[in-house]
RNA sequence: GCCCCUGUAGCUCAGAGGAUAGAGCGUCGGCCUCCGAAGCCGGAAGCCCAGGUUCGAGUCCUGGCAGGGGCACCA
């Protein structure tokens, strides 16, 4: 059960009965909601509803609170309520309640938490979405990141959700790798052959035409570009998936570009924006009439060349998605899409859709310090460390923990010195060394010979030590950080979440002992069922952000 | 020039219109004879500026100032 949700749901009930009783005039109620103080002092959690009504209700909001908190019936999971002057509703919780929490979390299981928010509702996260022409980037990693921790916690809150990869596979950026392979071919062959400045100039171009040589020899000195393109690209996206699953993310589809053309559909949405007069000619180019959805100018569709700007599959590929039906889709995007991303909006719009079920998550850069310095980086030069490099180097938890510690806003400085540092400087150790706690405990229980069951029989109300019953309060607050990420499309709120409650466990851990000789014997059986909980619910939080939970480190 | 993002403690960042603004790092001072000190306990230290909206503004609006990113018939 959701307090903070239940308790909202009797405030509106019990001012609707005051109303109804006369003890409060007649309005219309609005949202009410609960949060949780700053202030321990103040509550568990708190409603400032009343100070909302006061206008209405044209009472002392400290008076409304009163009469609501008086109308209120005797809950089982509250303990005491109280008024407090500007006008808040202060609520305790049951330390009974609190003490279910235990045996609530080891029923749930993965489960625990979870919301109804998106039951019912089919939901998409897009991200990553880069070229297949090159390995995944930092800034790829960030996004790819991002969108699979959220589409966990809209898992978790009940959403269908379809995690995607739009996969550019055509396009002058292939036609631009197909020459650059070809280019490598023919200089490994000996041939006079130089890259453009346009030209990729990575050191996987060589590889790739090192093992096109190792594969056929000379026989392609005459083959066309396109085989180049073919081969690099396949050979690319398949390494893209690999590297992405080093990092926990799998995609439930790879939407192919290219499957745009092979349907007609990009030039079928270029015929209906027509039909509906949103194009137009000039230059010898077709244009976006995107000013008539408030865009700062036109934009063009078809250049003079007769091929689509990336525009026009982008329109197409959102309309596909249009009509997919999808309640919600969350797309995200680095900062060099920021400006690009309202455009294919408006295309959507002018093809007769309402894009209100469309979320765009921006978020900015992550540069790397190693040593205290910057390390540079330059994608045209091939110079930027690679998903597959810093996963190598700090391995995939912390990729995982630091890419989402940052609200999306926030640019990210990877420390790779903290990353691997396994100190109580790193936030990733400090977690995860909660759950590797309370497995020693387990472990150390059952090398002693005791019954590995013993805790089933546990007599939870003797769990009542204060960091015991903080650590219940914070295990309570998992259904409102799903709800928050949800909402707002914010996966940051997580890693906040699981530091917290990392810091309720530490204390506990260390003043609530189980195994000492001291402890009398149903308090250690109460102990030792907190902490199979406890171990639970950091398993449970670690896989929302598609971390591991070790047993020793 | 236009658009987007950001200015909160010495540093890096949370802060969902509510009460005395929170963490981590750093700093200063304590804590291992029994479950992992990869830990715990305590101290000092902060909302860029000016208006406005609101019962109430770090949060919303307007205007400054400062930093970052973007403004292609590339994607």
């Amino acid at each position: 059960m959701r307090v903070d949700t239940q308790l909202a749901v009797e405030v509106r009930t019990a001012i609707e009965s005051a109303q109804a009783s006369g003890a409060l005039p007649a309005f219309a109620i609005p949202e009410v909601l609960t949060e949780r103080p700053r202030e321990a002092a103040n509550g568990d959690l708190s409603s400032p509803i009343a100070m909302r009504l006061a206008k209405m209700a044209r009472m002392a909001p400290l008076k409304i609170a009163q009469i609501i908190a008086d109308h209120l019936p005797t809950l089982p999971y509250v303990r005491e309520v109280v008024v407090a002057p500007p006008g808040f509703i202060n609520f305790w919780v049951a330390t009974t309640f609190l003490q279910t929490q235990v045996e609530e979390i080891l029923t749930e299981g993965m489960d625990y938490g979870r919301i109804t928010l998106g039951t019912g509702q089919k939901a998409q996260v897009e991200c990553v979405s880069a070229n297949p022409t090159g390995p995944i980037t930092l800034g790829r990693t960030r996004g790819g990141v991002m969108g699979d921790t959220l589409a966990r916690a809209m898992r978790a809150a009940g959403y269908d959700v379809t995690l995607e990869y739009y996969y550019n596979d055509a396009g002058r950026q292939i036609t631009m790798l197909g020459e650059s392979v070809k280019i490598r071919y023919l200089q490994l062959l000996g041939e006079a052959a130089e890259l453009g400045d346009e030209h990729y100039q990575g050191e996987y171009i060589v590889d790739i035409a090192q093992e096109i040589q190792d594969a056929y020899g000379d026989a392609l000195k005459n083959e066309a570009d396109d085989f180049f393109a073919n081969y690099a690209k396949d050979r690319i996206s398949q390494k893209q998936k690999e590297s992405l699953k080093r990092i926990n993310i799998e995609f439930d589809v790879y939407f192919r570009e290219y499957s745009l053309y092979e349907n007609g559909r990009v030039w079928e949405a270029l015929e209906t924006l027509q039909q509906k007069g949103y194009v137009y000619e000039q230059d010898d180019a077709q244009w976006f009439r995107s000013t008539a959805f408030g865009d700062e100018k036109d934009r063009v569709l078809v250049k003079q060349s007769g091929e689509p700007t990336y525009r026009m599959p982008d329109i197409a590929y959102h309309w596909d998605k249009a009509q997919r039906g999808f309640d919600l889709v969350v797309d995200f995007f680095g900062p060099d899409h920021h400006a690009t991303a309202p455009q294919v909006l408006m295309g959507v719009q002018a093809l007769g859709y309402d894009t209100r079920f469309v979320r765009t998550v921006l978020h900015q850069i992550v540069s790397l310090v190693r040593g205290g310095e910057q390390v540079k980086m330059s994608t045209r030069r091939g110079t930027y460390v690679t998903l597959d490099e810093l996963v190598d180097e700090v391995g995939p938890d912390p990729i995982r923990y630091f890419m989402i510690s940052r609200s999306g806003n926030s640019e990210i400085i990877f420390d790779l010195d903290l990353a691997v540092e396994h100190s109580d400087k790193n936030p990733v150790y400090y977690i995860q060394n909660a759950h590797v706690r309370c497995a020693g405990i387990f472990r150390k229980w059952e090398e002693a010979g005791h019954d590995p069951h013993a805790d089933e029989q546990a007599d939870l109300s003797l769990l009542t030590h204060e960091n015991e019953l903080s650590f219940l309060r914070k295990a309570m607050e998992l259904g409102n950080v799903l709800e928050l990420m949800v909402n707002e499309s914010e996966p940051h709120h997580i890693t906040f979440y699981a530091y917290e409650l990392a810091s309720a466990f530490h204390p506990t851990y260390e003043t609530c002992r189980v195994l000492h000789s001291e402890v009398p014997e149903p308090l250690r059986l109460a102990r030792l069922r907190f902490y199979r909980a406890a171990q639970q619910l950091f398993a449970r939080v670690l896989d929302l952000m598609g971390m591991s939970a070790p047993e020793v480190m």
